[in-house]
DNA sequence: ACCTGAACACCGTTCAAGT
DNA sequence: ACCTGAACACCGTTCAAGT
């Protein structure tokens, strides 16, 4: 919200009087590297494709040759980038427990990495080798935990959604401006501890403060509340059968 | 993207030769409850400064005499529907397993009917009544169940955290175009299933169809689980005495 | 005091024109 | 074929001017 833009400057539009790009510079790859450039760099709000252009040194209109329209460029950077942070990287270990752990992990960690696409990355289906391997990575933790198909396939969607939106929301709030993120953060720690008591007893009450909503920690304890769940329910077919 | 615009026509800006408003016509109310209905009516691409005007029969920028930014009448307007969605509707009975679920149900129910503002209602802290009332709530009912200070400090937080998350999610799900949200539903449910066996056996092996992103099973099976977990946490340490 | 008009610096996107 | 320029229909926001 109105912080300083990088371009514009005052010369001729885009940099003086610069040439025309060779032939054939363009291309879906380097466009997508470009775009996770600036992405990395510069944020959402300079996510445009303006911006893009000038990193390429080309015409803002150019890169409709390669993708119809912004969608379709940020739904092939989700799986590109997808596919070089943790593609293939899971192993199966004899663990089904932090396997999961660690998928949580990998995830979590991705997003934070990437917070201008997290809502995208989280609510998006890209159907692509990822995605796919992802799911069968974590139904066959299920499996190995001993969860029968029915429970397997509800889980992890629970799981996945928990990871991912948990994900997006922390990864949004990173990329929120400082200012309103130091607000929000003393709010809890302090703010909401001078309520009155007579209106807010157990608000007034508390001993330890309240944890801020993008404390890092709240994700791995979900996570581990989510497994510890998993883990009472196998005991439990265990005892039954 | 793409789709009509509700704006524009041909005529003189902003319908003919209307006249100006009376004087003191608008005011933070005013603007709040057209905001509202336009949101509702419109959706969050329509959701401009422009749009809201054009409602009230005002001009865009009469309305910065009123709110500094977007961004401010956004954070008020949220309180707002908050405060008249589920402002002291909440009544702790009996169970405080029961309560928490009731809780979680009122926050899910009002960001599916409030889609447009779900992801800034999930990640910023208005510190307003209606979010103090909620964390007194979720606090209250903890403490009943028998956790302490720390614990119902860190679980308030994750279990918020969740069903704000998760319901921002589904919700930014129903936002989007019909289209590739029919698309994404029949990929959970058919292609995810024809997936080779030999890279992927556990998806290819599933008797059960992949539950979609989208369900609205999902958020009540994450609910359950973590009161189940809050539970055996309960029953544990009753059981250390 | 409150509302409006003109203007600024942007957006995404289309389409005809240059090379 | 691939890149560019001009143009269109928007944005949020500022500030001087009308009533």
């Amino acid at each position: 919200m109105g912080e300083a833009r990088t371009g514009g400057g005052k010369g001729a539009a885009a940099g003086g009087g610069r040439r025309r790009l060779a032939r054939d510079t363009l291309s879906r790859r380097v466009i997508l590297d470009a775009a996770e450039k600036v992405a990395s760099r510069d944020g959402l709000e300079a996510f445009t494709f303006q911006a893009l252009a000038k990193e390429l040194h080309a015409h803002p209109t150019s890169l409709y040759r390669h993708f119809r329209d912004k969608d379709e460029l940020i739904l092939e950077l989700i799986d590109d980038l997808r596919a070089r942070s943790y593609g293939g990287q899971l192993q199966a270990t004899d663990s089904w427990r932090d396997d999961l752990r660690t998928q949580a992990r990998y995830i979590h960690e991705h997003y934070l990495r990437y917070p201008v696409f997290a809502w995208q990355m989280a609510a998006r289906t890209t159907r692509r080798p990822t995605e796919f391997a992802n799911v069968e990575f974590a139904l066959d933790c299920l499996h190995r935990a001993g969860l029968d198909d029915d429970e397997a396939v509800m889980f992890v969607r629970v799981f996945g959604n928990v990871i991912r939106s948990l994900s997006a929301m922390e990864a949004g709030l990173h990329a929120l401006d400082p200012d309103s993120r130091d607000r929000d953060t003393l709010a809890w720690e302090l703010e909401y501890r001078r309520l009155p008591a007579d209106t807010y007893p157990r608000l007034a009450g508390l001993t330890a403060p309240l944890t801020a909503i993008g404390d890092p920690k709240i994700f791995d304890h979900a996570i581990d509340m989510l497994l510890d769940s998993v883990e009472a329910r196998v005991r439990e077919k265990a005892a039954e059968g």
